[in-house]
DNA sequence: GTCTATATCATGATAGAC
DNA sequence: GTCTATCATGATATAGAC
């Protein structure tokens, strides 16, 4: 097994550091050759064009970010257990991938729907339908375990709530003075505070 | 009073269509000009450089953005009035304003923390200090019309809860089929859903 | 496979006539 | 104030030597 990277992984790891940090537009390819080690004239034998290098740079950053994240939740019987493991998992996958949240925001910034058909893909390949939670959740409220709730509606506000500090960290440290989104203390309570909110807001009345 | 409008505008109009869709970087000024009906060179001659124009953009639609939205909230008294008021106001409002959403988080990924002090500013003229809102919050848990929350995420879970959908719509829409975030039907729902959600999740246990 | 050198092109910005 | 024509720059992409 060889133990050297080759030339098509360091222009792969260039590019995504300086995509991931500039976006598509503001990225040169210059600086990615630069970064990389080599020279200009390679990225385009590597990879035929920038276009293809940032796609190839996307998917595989896309793969990463969504490998594992359902799979730990869907086995998951009890409901309560079930929401406070998204909420720890999700927030903490994307506290560790906090440049890829920037990346995928950027695409939907460029109205590209490619990005939505590589999730789909993505989340089909690893058996991530939606489909399996939003029927959990159903199930959970047929056992009175929650109330009568919308389930896609409870996914977009769990996805919400665990997303949203990370996509607005610097409005949001600047608008709230003290908060450190990403220091490991904010993110412990943001856990906390956000489980006890959903699971109050959505148990069923009689549930402890 | 003048009813033409007057090349300065045009220009405006034409660049925040421009900039709202393709951002800073993705606009051509020659596209601007198209747009607006006029030459290059003018665009030059009324703001300095691409730079100059999108600040002044991005300022304008920023201020549009903010103005009014804490105002009515601010004077209620009753926590769950406000939460309900908040909830349906944020949201009607961004429904009105997404171009700016995807805007504002286009910035966020350019790294730039202009955007941030330009929000603080446009908060402070327009006296919408988030102070006002975590303070009432703090006064309801006093009175225990609220369970021992902490103010601060309670913010960002209402505020994250209320923009997620926007700021995610074309994933949303193509991971859970049949979701039209931006129409009537699901707006209603949403403000319902999440106004249920948060309610029963911070009220104190007595309250009804 | 890797380099240097260069072609080609698009863009932001300006000069200068009217 | 508005236009045409042009510059200067910097980018992607390629040709061709080694």
């Amino acid at each position: 097994m060889k133990e050297q990277t080759s030339t098509e992984e360091k222009i792969i790891t260039a590019a995504t550091g300086i995509f991931l940090q500039k976006g598509k537009d503001g990225a040169r390819m210059q600086e990615i050759a630069d970064y990389a080690g080599i020279n200009k004239a390679l990225l385009h034998y590597y990879f035929r064009s920038k276009d293809r290098l940032y796609d190839e740079v996307f998917k595989r950053e896309l793969k990463k970010f969504f490998t594992g994240i359902f799979t730990s939740v869907k086995d998951t019987e009890d409901a309560k257990i079930f929401i406070r493991s998204f909420i720890n998992l999700y927030t903490d996958r994307i506290a560790k991938n906090q440049n890829l949240v920037h990346f995928i925001i950027s695409e939907i910034e460029k109205g590209g729907a490619s990005i939505s058909s590589v999730i789909v893909e993505s989340m089909q390949k690893n058996k991530m339908q939606p489909l399996i939670i939003t029927n959990k959740i159903q199930d959970a409220i047929a056992k009175k375990q929650l109330r009568n709730i919308d389930p896609v509606n409870l996914m977009i506000s769990l996805i919400g709530l665990c997303l949203y500090p990370f996509l607005a960290k610097p409005i949001l440290e600047k608008t709230f003075l003290g908060v450190n989104v990403t220091s490991p203390e904010f993110l412990a309570r943001r856990k906390k505070e956000v489980f006890d909110l959903v699971w109050n807001g959505i148990k069923y009345e009689n549930e402890k």
